[in-house]
DNA sequence: TTGTGACTATTAGTCCGTA
DNA sequence: CTACGGACTAATAGTCACA
């Protein structure tokens, strides 16, 4: 996978602001409507998410999108 | 297509910094690596664009991601 | 609670054109 | 310069059982 440093970067803005928010990756799945082992491998960089899963997330995290952009 | 208008907004973010820039679309194509075709799609909200092709656009522009989500 | 591999349906993205 | 279309291939979405 290429950019895969990037994508691992993102993934990880996900995970802490979830754990921040002490939520679960099911929680979250719940939340956002989208399947738990989706979101682990978004988390661990392993997919090339696309524009409407990422507002999804940051929608279900309460957040602006840009947030999740921190050092990518 | 859902969130259609979440979509737009992006591409229409896009469109405004290309312009700014005095880029056509097809500067913006050479630079980032991605058709000409589907950059304008993009641009007219008609496609749900990967994450790390908002990193291709982002740096062709010369700017950074979170810049892209303004008002999104 | 999370990681992982496997899988199919759907979409992303390319390349060729036209106006 | 841009919109738009057809046809095509590569890649992602989305789900599941099981580790």
């Amino acid at each position: 996978m290429k950019n895969f440093s990037i994508l691992q970067t993102f993934g990880s803005n996900i995970r802490s602001l979830r754990r921040a928010q002490n939520m679960s990756q099911e929680d979250l799945a719940d939340r956002s409507g989208l399947d738990r082992s989706y979101l682990g491998s978004v988390e661990r960089g392993e997919r090339n998410i696309s524009l409407i899963n990422i507002l999804k997330i940051a929608n279900a995290l309460g957040i602006s999108a840009k947030e999740l952009f921190n050092d990518v």
